[in-house]
DNA sequence: GTTAATTTCAGAACGCGTTCGAAAAGTCGG
DNA sequence: CCGACTTTTCGAACGCGTTCTGAAATTAAC
């Protein structure tokens, strides 16, 4: 697993393959058929090189996609926010919003193991604006920490849920409301009965955007610090 | 795949095995190993029959696992809760939130595929008495859903943020920064380096509940009905 | 009593991600 | 030129979830 740019100090067998062709390659595959589809002995095969030959380039099928995704979060743009503390905060989470909801399946890898824990791939750019902005507001470190977490459950949650509705077919609204709940017993549980199907609609960005803007509005204020 | 209480009414060979017998063991073997090792052919060795007689008990893995926390979640009390519907529904969530995380690796299936599409195994009377409350409240039914939703977000986030935390060693929090971002750049992200370690503090209970109700507050104002 | 239908069981096999160990193909010090 | 050393490659194998196919065991129908 060699560093990427890392200078020739010592010999051995010349590689036949790199990193960067495994991730074209990937990317590829990924465009063709859905990221869902993609396999390292597929790849390999695509690269015409045996399966094992991957893992002396990638240490995972995870780091792979980790990979992949890091430089599509390296590509989103940060510029341009707002300069009130609390704008930049909205703004910044619309903007990481928007981006995840451009390219589905990146959330769903970013969330994978623990839900923050691939975060580094992620749009940092945008993550940073999110912690700068609710300290300028005033919070404490910690709190700005349990902001940004905050709202990204809130966003991705949300990139999520559509990403999984949109995989589904259009007329399978029914087939939604037995894989949500199973059979409801509308007598214990009559709101939830009522919904019907209206569980499966997807709320506007708009909706999000407003819901985000009250949530941060009442998150920052929390954990002010206390000035002398 | 025969339905639980299903009446005898064709013959055939008699089953050696039960659904109940198999989740029983299953308990078992997760109670002893966690949950992550529990494996269909273990399992089946574990009852001593062939690893394919499960699938006609049980329709998947994910299913079997679904089983499990449905029980679970049809253990979980929703009684006592406040008449207001505000802090009805905060009080729900909060006992949500708990219930996952005395279970953690509950809150890890439940958010398989989609994060909400496996809710059917959640503890669907609190989940009704949210949707309830906001209802009450005067929200629409559409902006009810998206209130739940968003609460859902919030509060399962955290739970798989604690239990992935929980997951790795004591004195790891070195890695833990290194997991989330990787080497950092202080000059271009100068306060994701500055917090350092503290990325992998996690909020005390208190702080999720301020959340949870500056959350709601916000929240539920949005979508109130235009009254005539 | 025999046959047909039906249900459960299990061995073999598939493709998957991943690991192990050995072989291949270079550079380097002598 | 020649062995040490290093790096890359790859076939074989493991355990996994799952499917296929056929055998086994029972009741229902005649």
């Amino acid at each position: 697993m060699p560093q990427a740019n890392a200078p020739r100090l010592k010999a051995g067998r010349p590689p036949t393959t790199s990193r960067a062709q495994i991730l074209a390659a990937a990317r590829g595959l990924i465009d063709r058929n859905g990221w869902e589809r993609l396999t390292i002995r597929k790849l390999a095969a695509e690269i015409g090189v045996g399966a094992t030959t991957l893992y002396h380039h990638v240490q995972d099928k995870e780091d792979l996609l980790f990979l992949l995704i890091n430089e599509y979060g390296e590509q989103v743009s940060h510029s341009g926010l707002p300069e009130d503390p609390q704008e930049r905060v909205i703004a910044a989470a619309a903007t990481i919003h928007d981006a995840l909801a451009a390219w589905p399946w990146a959330a769903e890898v970013l969330t994978t193991d623990g839900f923050i824990a691939r975060l580094g791939a992620s749009p940092l750019g945008l993550v940073e604006a999110i912690v700068a902005g609710a300290i300028d507001y005033g919070c404490t470190p910690d709190h700005a920490v349990y902001v940004f977490r905050s709202i990204w459950y809130y966003t991705v949650g949300e990139i999520l849920v559509r990403s999984h509705t949109a995989r589904r077919g259009g007329d399978e609204a029914a087939t939604h409301r037995g894989a949500f709940f199973g059979n409801i017993d509308a007598e214990k549980l009559p709101h939830l009965a009522a919904l019907g199907d209206r569980w499966a609609v997807l709320a506007p960005r708009d909706t999000y955007v407003d819901g985000l803007r009250a949530f941060v509005d009442g998150l920052l204020g929390q954990g002010v610090q206390a000035k002398p």
